[in-house]
DNA sequence: TGATATTTTTAAAATAATTTATTAATAGAA
DNA sequence: TTCTATTAATAAATTATTTTAAAAATATCA
């Protein structure tokens, strides 16, 4: 065994035992020293001594007193709001969103950039600008950072931070992640978008307290979360769950991936539109037929559904009918208790859930099914925000030491 | 906070580090003080103590001594061999085998019987003398049991010990695990027989060491295994890995399951001796032609490939195309660095594993594929055994407490 | 309104664990 | 062979943690 300890076994103890305490309050909210104790396998005048010492470090605080049928009321204790602050930059093919939480969930800063993802060097310039702005705003606030997490699409490796879809990111003389490093001096953590929604949605949503969870986004393509036993699957690379690129069909279309009749091609947001316009331009019946065709996107073609057009309900029918589809196989993979829709086609509501329903009832084993349920995403684009922010508390409290 | 414990913080700290012990050196093997320390965060005076206990407790022994460069040399401690034995009963479609294991993966008893498993009451019964055989064994040799795992098809919650394929096992009056824990008065678990076989490969296998692996087993059906982060993936109720039962063509034969064109109806074991058979009425050359219509079956299949003949290999290569085929599916979302192949059709080898291979190829994205392995068990049966002792040991560890 | 039962919190005592120091064992060098 | 450097195991000293006991707080009941 090792000549001398660098760090001290109780040191390390003492530190499990604070990480654990700033956990329990992150996911759990305010907190009694009796409930602290007892999940921590401790007792309570040790869980005394260390809040208050995460008390002087400004980690928590008293926050009130709880409820108790008899007797005296406990003390609560929870995270002290706006003193460590997480900087969530959250990037898609629509825009470019950075956000400072701190740990209580609330907003402490926002940016919002109309700036669109692409493969190129070119966007990482772009996005320094917003970066700088951010930054000099957390100085102003003087908000203290201890970490940033980033969503984005593509294939996207936690524990490098490399994305193999996105290639031009990775740049070993200036990283996607490097960049982020530089402007808040602090761990970086890169996230799926998807695996974000979902954890989002477990950690803060209709799924918290389930362990088996699926999440359905579907946006520019479709992309799926999976939640088991509680923690994000991320596979050996973090490729896991991804359910975009299984074929559905021997002679569909050519996807961007290369292959033909991906489930991407069949059910995506851009997938709708295109039947739509397929239809209109066969003469199909709609109101949408007195828009300008240009203009048809998704969250019109959703307005029109739910206001009773027939062609934009049947074809969200159909969108929905090869989603579950696909879907069912997830479900036969995974066997969740709740399935949640996300992205923008979740607008929809019962027009998306329900055809999707229907396809697990034709194409899942009934013992998969009887306690499934499907439902939409209260957090909406919160979820992913949420989750990022939850990803990077998570790691830093696995990983790194604390103050 | 609870008037008085009942257990003291300490007694189950100590006890919760003495079954960390055991749990280490079930994985690991033989360990030295210093090991034991670092991997538990105690120090060595604590270990050396919990040592001591669990010695006199019988539990473990001194082994011998380890290698060190340099120094003195460190004392190697062991769970102790025949002291505390596993009951495993691996109940299937084909035979029953009932097992004795010591904690050392040693078998110390071992009693095939040739029955086969139905969805009866019957079958219940006629396991009963095989069991009384045994624990009259047991008795003999004077072994002291302290669990009992069944592996065995089905969908079976691991929860509830429910199997909702086989239901007549489950009945009140007497169910399989209540059958199982009166013949040997320890606590029952009941584990799929898939998710055992990859369990044994995990802790003893090819993917030991590795935390993201699939193993499929090709048998009358087809069941796929998976280990996501090393433990096995089970899904809310333990059905998770159902790839059997996913649609892989619209048009396709009626399966067992009720639906239409499932994976196993195109690549289990019967399924390629129902092509051999379709293929030798159809006039196709074949060595297979000269043999008994009726004798033939897969291990003839498989020895004629293997000799080189035709049809066979042929047929071998449409069966593991199709396999390829779903399983790429499963690679999409599970991301797993190795693929194990067992069952019956895995003594093929080569001839199985290569048609995966390149459906993989087909059908999988790059990212995918680059650093996936496909390769055939080395255990063969013994996984399923290993796994489901490995399983009992672990569901005691984790929730038992131990004398 | 006061007494009682119940629960939380703090303080003091008892116990348990770690740390430091010492002794034992071993490989390689002189 | 003897010495030295290194690692392991044990014993003693020190520090942490739990346990027990006592005090503080509060809802219910008489």
């Amino acid at each position: 065994m090792e000549a001398n300890y660098t760090v001290s076994i109780v040191d390390k103890k003492k530190s499990r035992l604070k990480r654990g305490i700033l956990k329990e309050m992150y996911r759990l909210g305010s907190r009694t020293l009796a409930q602290l104790a007892k999940a921590l396998h401790a007792s309570v005048p040790s869980v005394t001594m260390l809040i208050d010492e995460l008390a002087t470090e400004h980690w928590v605080q008293e926050i009130g007193t709880g409820a108790a049928q008899y007797g005296r009321k406990p003390a609560l204790f929870g995270l002290r709001p706006g003193n460590q602050a997480i900087v969530v930059v959250d990037i898609s093919v629509h825009d470019v969103k950075l956000v400072v939480f701190d740990l209580t969930n609330r907003v402490l800063n926002r940016l919002d950039v109309n700036l669109r993802l692409e493969d190129s060097v070119a966007f990482l310039e772009s996005l320094k600008g917003p970066l700088e702005e951010i930054s000099h705003r957390i100085q102003e606030h003087n908000l203290n950072i201890i970490g940033v997490g980033c969503a984005l699409p593509g294939l996207v490796d936690p524990r490098t931070g490399i994305n193999y879809t996105y290639k031009k990111l990775n740049r070993p003389e200036q990283s996607l992640q490097q960049l982020l490093a530089h402007y808040f001096d602090s761990p970086v953590y890169l996230i799926n978008d998807t695996k974000a929604t979902i954890l989002g949605e477990h950690r803060f949503g209709l799924a918290k307290g389930k362990n088996h969870v699926l999440s359905i986004n579907i946006d520019w393509g479709v992309g799926l979360g999976v939640i088991n036993n509680g923690e994000i699957l991320q596979g050996l690379a973090g490729f896991a769950g991804e359910l975009g690129h299984i074929q559905l069909q021997a002679d569909g279309e050519l996807c961007s991936c290369g292959k033909v009749g991906c489930l991407d091609t069949l059910t995506s947001a851009s997938s709708l539109v295109r039947r739509v316009k397929a239809g209109l331009r066969e003469g199909r019946v709609s109101k949408l037929a007195e828009e300008n065709f240009e203009d048809i996107d998704v969250e019109l073609v959703i307005d029109k559904a739910k206001a009773g057009d027939e062609l934009a309900i049947d074809l969200l029918n159909e969108v929905g009918g090869e989603l579950g589809k696909g879907l069912s196989i997830a479900v036969h993979l995974f066997n969740p208790e709740l399935i949640i829709v996300n992205g923008v086609v979740a607008k929809a509501e019962r027009l998306i859930t329900r055809p999707i329903e229907q396809a697990i009832d034709k194409y899942c084993l009934a013992d998969f099914r009887n306690k499934l349920v499907i439902t939409v995403s209260r957090l909406g684009e919160m979820a992913k925000l949420y989750g990022t922010q939850a990803y990077v508390v998570q790691s830093l409290l696995e990983h790194e030491e604390i103050p």
